[in-house]
Formats: C-alpha cells, sequence, structure tokens
DNA sequence: GGAGACTTCTGTAACGATACAGCACACGAC
DNA sequence: GTCGTGTGCTGTATCGTTACAGAAGTCTCC
C-alpha cells in the first residue's frame, strides 16, 4: 500500500503553501519564488517526501513517457540472438534521447499476470511476433499505437523490415552466379519443442528459406538440389550437430554452397567446417543473415545480408513516438544489401563429370 | 490526451450497469453473470474501450508491477557485452515469472527528461553503476525500494554480487602455482571518454585488476612482474590493437600470463595470440572472468572465474520483490569459482637462464 | 413463512497528481 | 487616482480506477 506515504497535500501543509505551490516547485520551478521553493524542499526533506508520484502524473496528463517492447517468444531467445539485441538497442537508444523509457514485457510466463494488459505505456512495439501469438491479440485489444517489426504485418499498424525471401532470393543469384548448383539451407526450427500453440513462429525465418528455394527453382533447378537442414538452437554445438551428417557426405554429393538464416548460425557453420578441415571458402561457400559485428571479423569474414537491426530499432521507436504524438508514420522502405565477403566462391572445379 | 478515449463509466453508461460492474467484468468475472458479462463486452467493444487504463488502477492500488532496471552508463555497452545482458535476461526472467514487468531505464540522454523520476516502478535494480553517477542519486530521493548488483555498496539496500579483489586474487594464485613470473592485465578503461564526471566507472574492473595486483605482490613479485594494458573498447579489433605489442615482446620479456578481466577481452586476447602464431596455453596462458557461454567452447576452452550473472540477475529481482512485498531481504554470499580449463598450464620452460 | 445464506449488482470515497482560471498585490505610467 | 502589467500563489475540477460496504433479489431449510 502507499498508505502513510507522504503526497502533495502532505508536504503542502508542513510547508505552510498550496498543494499547487508544492506541485510547481518540483514542475515549473520558475513560477515560484526561491525562498518558497526552498522552503517547499525542505519539508519534504523532513518528511522523506520522494517526489511527485508518475502514478499520478501519468494518470493525469495521458502520457506515461513509456514505450512497451515485446520481443519474439522466450526471453532467453531474444537474449542470446545478437540480432535481437542490436535492434533492442536501437529501440532504447532513440527512446533515451527523447526521454522515454523501454518496458520490456515477456510474452510468456504466468498468463493470469497478463503483463500486456497492466502496462502503462503509450504505445507498443511488436518485435518478430507469429500473429497468432495471444500477446498480439492483448496488445490489439489495448487500442494504442503500434508498431511492428519484423513480423507480424497487421493492416493499419507502420511496420520496420525487409522483403526477407526477395534478400534470400538475391543471396541464391549470387550463388548461382558463382557456379554452385547443390545447396544447404540451415535454419532454426519454427516453434519451440512442446509449444502448444500451432503455426509458424520465426516468419522471418521461414520466408528466408522460402525465398531461397523459390529462387533455385526460377533458376531451373530440381529440388534434390537443396537440403533443408535444422539446428535445435542457436548456440555452436547444436549447429555442429546439425550440419555435421551433411558435411561428411562425400565431396561429390556435398553442397557446395550453405545458406544459414542467421548470421549466428553461419558462424557456427565456419567453425564446423574448420573442425571437420573444409576449407571456406575455396571447398564450401557459406552466406549468413543479418550481419552482426562478429560477421566482419569472423575468419573468413561472413558474406552476408545487412539489414541493420539497430536501426530497424531506432526506426521503429521513432514511429512509435509519432503515432504517439498524433503525427502520421509510414513504414519506412528498407532495402537490404547483400555484404559480399571472403565466405563464398565459385564451386571446386568439377572433376571430370563433364557436361556434354 | 486521453480525450475522447472510452472509460469505464462510457461503458457503463452503454451497457446499462454500473461503472463497478464493468470493472468487475474485467477484475472479477465470477462476481457476474455470464450474461451481463457478455453485455459489457458487447458495449465494450462497440465503443473501441481497451479495458481498464492501468495508469488509473495502478494509481489506486498503489502498485505497478514493474521493476525499474538502471544499467551501467551508456546503453552499447550494456548490449555488447555478454556478462551484463545475462544478468539482465536473469532479472526479466524472474520477474517474468512473478509476471512483472522490467522498466529498462537509461541512465543518461537529456537530463531534462529525468527518466527516474517519470518511472512508474515499484523498486529499482541498478547494475554496476558508479556511486557518483546522478541516476544514483535520483534512484535514492524516490524512496522506493532498492537493490544494488555489482555496485555500489549502499548501506541499507541489499547488494548482490562477489568480491572481486578475492576472485582475481584466486587468479593470480592459480597461475603462480602454475610457475608463472610474468604477468599481463588487461582492462578496459574506467570511463568513456568524454565524460565528465570524474571517478571510476567500473568498479569491478577496478577491483579485479587491484586484488590482482596486490596478490602478486603478496607473493612477493616485483612490481615490474605486471604489465597492464587498457583496450579502447570491447571488441576484438581494439583488443588486438591494445596486446600487440605486450604479445610481440621478444619471448623472455613477454608475459607467460595474460588475466584479462572480462571473458570478452579474454577471447579477443585468444585470437591475437593465433594471429600471432603464440600458442595458448603451451607459451602463453589466458584467464578470462565470468565464464559467459563462449568461453567453455573458444579453443582453447578458457579458464576463468564463473560468477553467474543470470543467477546474480535473478537473485537480484527477487530480492526487490521481497522488499516490494515489506518482506526482509538479505543480501547473498556469492562464491565465485574458478573454472580451470584449456587455456592456462605451466609457462614454458626457461631456456638456460636457470635460477642458482 | 420467516431466518439465514448466497448471488449479483450498486454507490461512495479515495488514490496522487496537474490544468486552468483567477485572485491579491506591487509597480510604474499618465 | 485609475489603469494596465507582471509576479506569485491558491481553489476547483478532473484524470480512470478499485476497495469496501451494503442493497436488492433468489434460494434453501426447517
Amino acid at each position: 500500500m502507499t498508505h502513510g506515504r507522504p503526497t502533495l497535500d502532505t508536504v503542502a501543509e508542513r510547508a505552510g503553501v498550496s498543494r499547487m505551490t508544492v506541485s510547481n516547485a518540483y514542475n515549473r520551478p520558475d513560477q515560484l519564488s526561491a525562498a518558497t521553493q526552498e522552503k517547499v524542499f525542505r519539508a519534504a526533506a523532513e518528511l522523506g517526501y520522494g517526489g511527485p508520484d508518475p502514478a499520478g502524473r501519468s494518470l493525469r496528463r495521458g502520457r506515461s513517457g513509456t514505450v512497451g517492447v515485446l520481443l519474439t517468444e522466450r526471453l532467453p531467445y531474444a537474449f542470446a540472438d545478437p540480432g535481437m539485441v542490436a535492434f533492442l538497442h536501437g529501440v532504447a537508444s532513440e527512446l533515451a534521447d527523447a526521454g522515454q523509457a523501454l518496458l520490456l514485457l515477456p510474452t510468456e510466463g504466468n498468463p493470469e499476470h497478463a503483463p500486456v494488459r497492466n502496462a502503462i505505456v503509450d504505445a507498443f512495439i511488436l518485435c518478430s511476433l507469429a500473429a497468432d501469438e495471444p500477446a498480439v491479440a492483448d496488445v490489439l485489444a489495448r487500442r494504442l499505437p503500434v508498431v511492428t517489426a519484423g513480423s507480424p504485418h497487421l493492416t493499419g499498424t507502420p511496420f520496420v523490415g525487409i522483403d526477407n525471401a526477395r534478400a534470400a532470393a538475391e543471396v541464391a543469384r549470387h550463388l548461382l552466379g558463382l557456379g554452385h548448383r547443390r545447396f544447404g539451407v540451415l535454419t532454426v526450427p519454427g516453434r519451440p519443442e512442446g509449444s502448444p500453440t500451432p503455426g509458424p513462429n520465426r516468419p522471418a525465418q521461414r520466408a528466408r528459406v522460402q525465398g531461397f528455394r523459390q529462387a533455385l527453382a526460377d533458376a531451373g533447378l530440381p529440388p534434390e538440389a537443396l537440403t533443408g537442414v535444422e539446428a535445435a538452437t542457436h548456440d555452436r554445438a547444436a549447429v555442429a550437430v546439425a550440419v555435421r551428417p551433411l558435411l561428411r557426405r562425400p565431396a561429390s554429393h556435398r553442397p557446395t554452397a550453405l545458406f544459414a538464416t542467421t548470421d549466428v548460425l553461419a558462424l557456427g557453420v565456419l567453425d564446423a567446417a574448420a573442425e571437420l578441415g573444409i576449407a571456406v571458402p575455396s571447398r564450401l561457400s557459406v552466406v549468413g543473415f543479418d550481419d552482426i559485428a562478429e560477421a566482419a571479423t569472423a575468419r573468413p569474414p561472413l558474406t552476408t545480408v545487412a539489414q541493420s537491426l539497430f536501426d530497424q530499432g531506432r526506426s521503429a521507436a521513432r514511429l512509435a513516438l509519432r503515432l504517439v504524438d498524433g503525427q502520421p508514420a509510414r513504414s519506412p522502405r528498407l532495402r537490404p544489401t547483400l555484404v559480399v565477403r571472403g565466405s563464398t566462391a565459385a564451386p571446386p572445379a568439377r572433376p571430370t563429370r563433364g557436361t556434354p
């Protein structure tokens, strides 16, 4: 309870002024003589008054100065993924500049607590959520400004993100152009195991796989040209387990290029390849996605799709703040770029097996 | 403004019931006939009512269901440091279990906005702040429950953290026991460049250096036995720049053991050593601090001090929640453990240069 | 048929703050 | 002496919600 805590009234009485004068002492010091202000602060200190209660202020003003952020599924994944962290960093950075705070909401946990319903925020940012996630419905029910990033697309709400399928297709064309004809694609499963709700949970990842596959088909390759592999989690051990069978195939059946739907996964592939003595890029080309910081310093430096998640975070926050101010907010057009570094090259020359 | 938004009253009038009935429909459905509840929800839907406003609820109840977290200095560093992220993850995880939300507050930015003063929270967690940081004073002025982690120590507030100097001393004794006599210590600068306020800003890092140095002195080594090096930032390039001069010394003057005050730094050292062709651990022993996930999978696996920042995050959150509930909260006694892995070994046998 | 218990709903009084209008007073100008 | 202008402070009316007490109405039981 707040019972016993001093309030504006308590302080006002003690200082011998009106409640409004106390309020002004904190919020509009220029409307006050220095002597009165001093008197008020002294009374406040004596009573142990901690300043005007933000809950009261927020109710009265109708603004909280806070933006709520919902991140994809389990927080562990969110914090473990550098891309997610970069996005969050961008959001935090933009909000900090505007003096707004960031309320990080759990999308799971005891549902009885309904964190979304209790969140004192002016707007929500949804990042990489599936459209069927219950939290999304909770957010929409609040009827506050919403911005989505990555997914889902919601009609009428600004969206920040790239066309993943298209970017993945560009990766495919890059590899095809180098002469590759046997491919692997590495991703993470659509849903954490034992998840009750069905359906795709990492729409971005799926779109990347889809776009890559489609581009190969468009180039006239048969479906067998692409082998799909799933890692249980993002950590390197799991990646190694997932790709080892593929990389242990005889060279004539092994993919010459591997597309990982995330840089973290791609870095795991580099490790696994090194472990198995498969040279990158001469015997295996590897492409990632996101262009996280480690991508540029990996050995070899990783060819990847750059999409500046930090900037996307900033954008999302900026849009949210515009909506709060009642200004129009349009989804920005973002163009991811393929950054060709040292992990892709022409496939090894085929030993005889010549074309007619 | 909230102007025009429907409220409990609006909905009550439309549904032909009292305001309390509407409130109960949302918060105590069991106190209500199903028919009435349905009627209320229909009216709410027609009016576009988003449910009871949490600001009003929070004011009335005197609880917000939110804990504020202040992280060390610039957010970039916080998000870039896996240890920090692990701590935050622990906090978020514990809070999610309790159905509480996490308000991430910027410690810098436009000071006019005073995010700490406006934060609607039930308690604060301060992580790795310097005692002289203005945000600390702002937090104390709020007179809410506070827990600190890592630093600073504040009398009367529970503290979560280890004795850094002592842990570093254990590292020193481990290395001394292996036979090392020439040491390097790598850390990051105490303050970001251009920072206006003076004084140490990474007290934990300083304590580690200090404890290490002291343990060497206690063992009777002269000050020259330890060379201190500072990396500008945590990224590997900066680490390489910082340690290269040290590692390029002739073998007879090069430290045989390097203590990095952070695992991230230590991993950078491993990279730099590999680049210069210096074998670890046979020619150089490396020790880190924190035991982040990558430490175990590095090559070679990193000897480091494990302090489970995730658990510390959980602890801090749990203590904060206890304080909010008016229960006593005692600082836990935490014992970091030295995890000896593959990056430390006896120094190379000295070539002749024998002892008497 | 009346007492008691239960269900379902209502009225009142805060929770702590701020916006806005306005009042008293001092001061200089004419 | 009246008027206009500022400064410094006060009073009132909300902001949207929930705790609590209690009022009808229904049901049960003897």
